[in-house]
DNA sequence: GGCATATAGTTAGTTATGCAACTAATTTCA
DNA sequence: TGAAATTAGTTGCATAACTAACTATATGCC
């Protein structure tokens, strides 16, 4: 059915379109008016440095779905920021840890409580269920693709 | 609800993260063992073309939901590759329309079966209902943010 | 008519992404 | 043990994104 099929075909703007780009201005625009000088995709690299610190770099690639060079330089400017410092792993010397500075720790509560409000902004109307369906058709994408 | 609260928050990168992310490089990535040279960028606004030819820039922005510097330099981009090419408008000399060339008519058939072809590779095992619903929410977070 | 405002598009600077090619350290295994 | 393959990270190049500031044209209104 040819007709299903581009309805198919559309969906791709559906995953990839206006609404991730809505809630990423948004939650960008919320880091600014805040006063938070830090970009959406270092904030997703602290992230995951707070749940657990000290990852590798290629850790952090695997957690946040990056590719090498991306989080080279995420690092790097993160870095800059004084946010976090490489360190090097004394069992491998091919690794670099990365580890959260004291003033990316303060950044924590802060940021998780705007990512909170926006995404409650972002899903006024929506319920448990329908989050619950997203999350598992988003899944299945990935395993799909990976 | 702390709890709740938390897992809103990192909803955010179920909407902003593996999924969008792979099925992004997968289509990329069929383009370009298809022997296409254009990124998936230019094609959605190749894709609003083929519905409707000649669009001003700033129709272009609405529909792909981009600002008017990122459409400037797709335009740019499709333009040096021949692929449209920018005619002023008779009745307001402020506006560029962007008109297809022939290569690009011929570009339709092939990339629009290409992204069915990867959005069937993305969607299996998801059924209709639950298709319908991601459109519904991501829909109804587009409105909830703008 | 003419000035203020709004709209269409461009340019410059910073950050981020993807790919390919590269270096350095580690592991594998014949 | 030592060469080949793997893994961790970096660098260079192209494209794309956002913001802010800019030019040019059109519109509104006194």
């Amino acid at each position: 059915m040819p007709n299903n099929q581009f309805k198919r075909g559309e969906l791709y703007s559906v995953i990839n379109g206006m609404a991730s780009t809505a809630v990423a201005r948004r939650l960008q625009k919320n880091f600014r008016q805040a006063g938070l000088e830090i970009t959406i995709e270092q904030w997703s690299v602290l992230y995951h440095l707070w749940k657990e610190d000290c990852l590798s770099q290629q850790e952090l690639c695997n957690r946040t779905f990056r590719d090498k060079p991306s989080i080279t330089r995420l690092i790097d400017n993160l870095e800059k920021q004084k946010l976090v410092r490489r360190v090097a792993s004394k069992s491998d010397r091919r690794i670099n840890l990365v580890c959260l500075s004291d003033a990316a720790k303060e950044l924590q509560e802060l940021t998780i409580t705007l990512a909170n409000q926006t995404m409650n902004e972002a899903l006024i109307g929506v319920n448990k269920e329908e989050i619950e369906t997203v999350k598992q058709v988003f899944q299945r994408v990935y395993d799909n693709l990976t």
